[in-house]
DNA sequence: TTCTGATTCAAACAACTGTTTAATTCGTCT
DNA sequence: AGACGAATTAAACAGTTGTTTGAATCAGAA
């Protein structure tokens, strides 16, 4: 029983491993069954064999993938435990930043996160459930307490868009690829997770100053 | 001559609007002819004879939305002419968010342009020179004015994508529809317009602040 | 009207997709 | 060795995709 897995769980652990990869890279739809078999060196076949179906294979790589990912963010809440409010906001954005934008494995699962927000599918209330929700009430708590605002205040709900905001965009993407500017620089990890926490805490700092003359708040 | 477009040019319109919503409502890979043909109520061989083959098709798309994303752009130019660095971001930011938070045939040309960053085809050379060149150095301008600092320097370069992350991340999306807060009100076009506007200029301030005391510099 | 060229149509095509099948191979136990 | 179940394989399957075909239809000119 125990050991009925020699031959059997290497190929499926090689599917597993080529799935999550070629999902991360390309999306559900853009990858094909043959291509995950291909990049596995297993036969077409295999894939309904150890999973039943392709959309089994993607449940299993996203739900491995939300594991890990969801450890990650608790070492990132860990991380600040204790601390004030912007320390621990501080700490947040620097540790997500690196998952996210250093190169590795690590990378591709934040990446299949992402990309469910983008490209759905029936995944897609397990990933937000798993990590969307606890990450975005852990944030929307420092959030709030750095606006001296209820968490669930629409303006913590829009400063804190914000913030995710600049996370994903400054991952490498077509975008930035061609503008003229020197991307290798402005992107770099460590400048990006400063610069994110620079911006974002100037803006909590203005609307901390709105709040404290009522009449300016309409401004806002 | 002249007038050979009586039943001619009729379809090819009909096709072309059809193709235009299904295009950017789920991209190009997610959109069969078939499906384009049925919604423009055309025999499936219509695209073909009209445009040659499907890339044909979107090639024509993409280049109609690039021209009118373009005038739409000069026009937001035009609305800061003679202003102060301040207003000239103001103005753009507003008409940006309009343009794309509204409904409507123009939300719809601008969410291709959108979609070509994030699921790039052939066509991703044309879209960035026609239309995020043009916005990009513009904007550019202004925010190395408001920053106090070259255009091209690297940290003009990472608040562009933090200010152009903001826009594009508050257009509804699934991440936003399901993580408990009110969104309807969160993305409500005129607030969010005004949030991005003062959390970003609070962002500029603040590294202006930063090279004034060149002591702290090295933190940012 | 008759002719001509452009347009439309139903049908079929070839290539690709995920999936299934039935035979074979492999590892393990008796 | 022999037997059994799990794993692998080549081949085929059914459905969908973009595309092509050749006949039918239409509008306008001679």
């Amino acid at each position: 029983m125990t050991t009925r897995g020699g031959r059997d769980r290497r190929t499926r652990k090689r599917l597993l491993d080529a799935a999550t990869r070629l999902f991360a890279e390309r999306g559900l739809k853009y990858v094909t069954v043959r291509a995950i078999c291909r990049a596995a060196r297993a036969n077409v076949a295999a894939v309904n064999y150890h999973f039943g179906d392709k959309m089994g294979l993607y449940r299993e790589v996203l739900e491995d993938a939300a594991s890990v990912v969801t450890k990650m963010t608790a070492e990132a809440i860990a991380a600040g435990e204790g601390l004030p409010a912007e320390e621990r906001f501080r700490a947040y954005v620097r540790i997500n930043c690196q998952h996210i934008f250093r190169a590795g494995p690590k990378n591709r699962l934040q990446q299949l996160m992402h990309r469910e927000l983008q490209e759905p599918t029936e995944m897609l209330d397990t990933i937000i459930e798993r990590v969307w929700k606890p990450r975005f009430e852990y944030l929307g708590g420092i959030v709030g307490e750095l606006l001296g605002l209820p968490p669930d205040d629409d303006r913590v709900g829009r400063a804190l868009l914000s913030v995710h905001a600049q996370i994903v965009m400054f991952k490498p993407s077509p975008v930035q690829l061609r503008m003229g500017r020197n991307v290798e620089r402005i992107v770099d990890p460590a400048d990006v997770a400063e610069h994110i926490i620079a911006f974002s805490l100037a803006g909590f700092e203005a609307y901390r100053a709105a709040a404290a003359v009522p009449a300016a708040a309409g401004r806002l």
